[in-house]
DNA sequence: TCAATAGTGTCTATTAGACAATATACT
DNA sequence: AGTATATTGTCTAATAGACACTATTGA
C-alpha cells in the first residue's frame, strides 16, 4: 500500500528537460552567438529554422546540468574550458510542441581564435551577430532566451571583468577595452578604464606583444579563471 | 519508421523536475527563511528533516516554472504577490534517491507581517534564522540551494534596492535603513543612505507615519514593484 | 525641558572622467 | 624625423561617507 502510494508520486508524468546554451565570441568587431540549424526531418519540431545549440539531457551519460551544458559545447566548438554561467530557466506547456518541456539555458564565452576551425566542417552552424534581425526569428522560444542573454551580458559588463573571457590569452588593455566597447557599444575613456582594470587586481602580467604597428603593448592573463570579478562602481552612463 | 525514430528521442528517461523555494522575511530583527519538515513516512526520503518548501512540476495544473513557484509559495504563506526571482537550477542523478532529477530554484521576499498568522496553523513549517546551524543540515542539496540564496540575497543588496520588498508598505526610511543593516550584517551612515535612496528614485512618499517615539517619519512606496532599481555604486566596503 | 527619533547641512577624501603629455615601436 | 600606438600625468567635477547640527514629537 505505502508502496504503491509513495510510487503515485514518481509516476506523475515527468516534462521534457534541455540544455539551451548562448555562445557568445568577439568576431570581425562584432558580438556573435552560435546558432544551429533545426533538422529538416519529419516530426522534428521547426525545421530549417535557427536554434541556440543545445538539446534533451542524457540521463545516462550527463552526471550533471553543467556537464550537460559542457558536452554540447565541447560536441559544437571544441571548447573545453570557457567561462560558463547559467543563464536561467523556462518551463512551460506551450513553448515545445512535443510537451511540457522545461530548458536550463547557459551562456557561454569564448575567443574567437580556436572554434572558427571547428565551424568549418558544419554547414549547420554559424556564428549571427548578436543584434541580427535574424536572432528575433529563432526556433522554440530561443529568441527570448537569446534576448535575456543578451541582456545580462551586457547588464554584467558594466561592473564586472566578463570581457576578459572573450580574449585569447595574453592579451593587451587596448584589446580589452576594445572588446568592452564592442559589447556595450560605446566607447570609453582610456585613462579611466586602464586604472579600473589595474586597480581590480584580476590581471597578471604576462610580457609585452608586438601590435602590427606602433608601441608594444604590456600582455595580461586572467589570475583566476573561475570568475569574474565586480567592480565598485558601474562605468559612467551616457547622459 | 520515421514516427519511431523520432519517438525514440522522446522514450528517453525523463529526469524529475522539481521546483524549490527560498523565501525569506526579517522577523525579530534578523533574517529568516522558510522551512518545512519532511514528512515522517516510508518510502520518503529524508523523513523528518528540515527543507525548502517545494516539490514537485504538476503539469497537469503548473502553466509555467514561475507559476508552480506562486502557487507553492501561496499555499505555504497566503501571499499572492511577492518579489520573487529565479535563483538558479540544479541537476543530477545524486541529489534525490529517487533518481536523476533537476530543481528549479527561486527566491522570495516578503514581508513579515501576514505569513506570521498563516504559519501557526502548522508546526511542520517555521521560519528559521537564515544563518543558524540548522540550516546547514537540511535534506537534499537544500543547504547548498539556500547557501547560494543568501549570498545572492547579500550581495544584491549592496547595489539594489531589494529589501524594500522585506517591508509592508508604507515604510520609513529608518525602517528601510535597519533592514538593510540585518541583511548585511553591518551599521550604515544615515545621511548617505538617504541620499541614496532618494536620488535613486524610486520611493514615492505616502504620508506621515507616527512611531512609538519621537519625531514623525515620512512614509514611502516603492514605486514599481516588478522588480529592485540598480544603485550606481556599491555600499562602502568595510576596510 | 528633556528624551528620543527624524531629517539636513557641511566638510573632506576619493575618484572617475576628460584630455594633455610622454614613451616606445616601426618605417 | 614622422607616424602610430601605448602609457602616464594632471586637473576637475561629482559624491560618498563622517559627523555635527536642526526639527519634530510626546512625556
Amino acid at each position: 500500500m505505502k508502496k504503491d502510494g509513495s510510487r503515485a508520486k514518481l509516476d506523475f508524468e515527468r516534462p521534457l528537460v534541455t540544455v539551451d546554451l548562448a555562445i557568445f565570441c568577439v568576431l570581425e568587431e562584432t558580438l556573435k552567438v552560435l546558432l544551429v540549424q533545426r533538422p529538416r526531418v519529419a516530426d522534428e519540431p521547426f525545421p530549417g529554422e535557427w536554434a541556440l545549440p543545445g538539446g534533451f539531457i542524457d540521463v545516462a551519460i550527463d552526471a550533471s546540468l553543467e556537464a550537460c551544458a559542457l558536452r554540447k559545447l565541447r560536441e559544437k566548438t571544441g571548447v573545453k574550458a570557457p567561462y560558463l554561467e547559467q543563464l536561467a530557466s523556462w518551463g512551460d506547456a506551450e513553448r515545445d510542441p512535443r510537451g511540457w518541456s522545461a530548458t536550463h539555458a547557459y551562456f557561454a564565452l569564448i575567443d574567437a581564435t580556436r572554434p572558427e576551425a571547428r565551424l568549418e566542417e558544419s554547414n549547420a552552424a554559424q556564428w549571427m551577430a548578436a543584434g541580427a534581425p535574424i536572432t528575433r526569428r529563432m526556433a522554440f522560444d530561443h529568441a527570448r532566451i537569446l534576448a535575456t542573454a543578451l541582456a545580462r551580458l551586457r547588464g554584467k559588463v558594466e561592473y564586472t571583468s566578463l570581457p576578459a573571457f572573450l580574449l585569447p590569452e595574453p592579451f593587451t588593455l587596448p584589446q580589452l577595452q576594445r572588446t568592452y566597447e564592442i559589447v556595450l557599444g560605446r566607447p570609453l575613456d582610456k585613462s579611466a578604464f586602464r586604472k579600473r582594470m589595474l586597480d581590480a587586481g584580476f590581471l597578471g602580467e604576462a610580457g609585452p606583444i608586438d601590435g602590427a604597428l606602433g608601441r608594444a603593448a604590456m600582455g595580461y592573463r586572467v589570475l583566476d579563471r573561475t570568475g569574474p570579478v565586480t567592480f565598485p562602481r558601474m562605468f559612467k552612463t551616457a547622459e
